[in-house]
DNA sequence: CAGATGACTCCCA
DNA sequence: CTGGGAGCCATCT
């Protein structure tokens, strides 16, 4: 932590935040919700910065693409669980079904974000 | 400014 | 599935 505050990883967070529990977003698509030049590693390495003990920010639910679990030795993926995100045998998150969508289009405006662009992708199914 | 690093992602064999 | 390589960007030396 250097003394210059870099607005971008405040921005980074506060996005972050926005992810219901329940629900998991890529490092990517956090990126892409940012913009300003900002992408995936970027995420990785801010969430690198936050540390596994915090408790502000729920890091836990930014995971890779597929849904899989880069960090190691942390119990990302126990947190997950309890709070309703289901994995598959592969060890991944089913993004299918808990991808977040982003934040709410007002809320993008109100803080001058970026909406995530829209997908091919069929309706997630409904929880059960 | 240049080089190294990193919780990423995509492409190809 | 595995592994290697390239592209991407912010931050630190």
């Amino acid at each position: 932590m250097s003394e210059t505050t870099p607005a971008l990883y405040e921005r980074i967070y506060l996005v972050v935040k926005q992810i219901p529990a329940g629900a998991v977003s890529s490092y990517g698509d956090i990126a892409a919700i940012v913009g300003g030049g900002c992408d995936a590693r970027t995420v990785g390495y801010a969430m690198a910065e936050l540390g596994p003990r915090d408790d502000e920010v729920p890091w836990q639910r930014v995971v890779s693409r597929d849904g899989t679990i880069s960090t190691r030795g942390l119990r990302q993926r126990e947190l997950l669980e309890a709070e309703g995100v289901t994995f598959d045998s592969q060890g991944r998150a089913i993004m299918a079904r808990h991808r977040w969508r982003g934040p709410d289009a007002a809320w993008c405006e109100a803080n001058h974000f970026t909406p995530l662009p829209p997908r091919d992708e069929p309706e997630q199914l409904e929880l059960f």
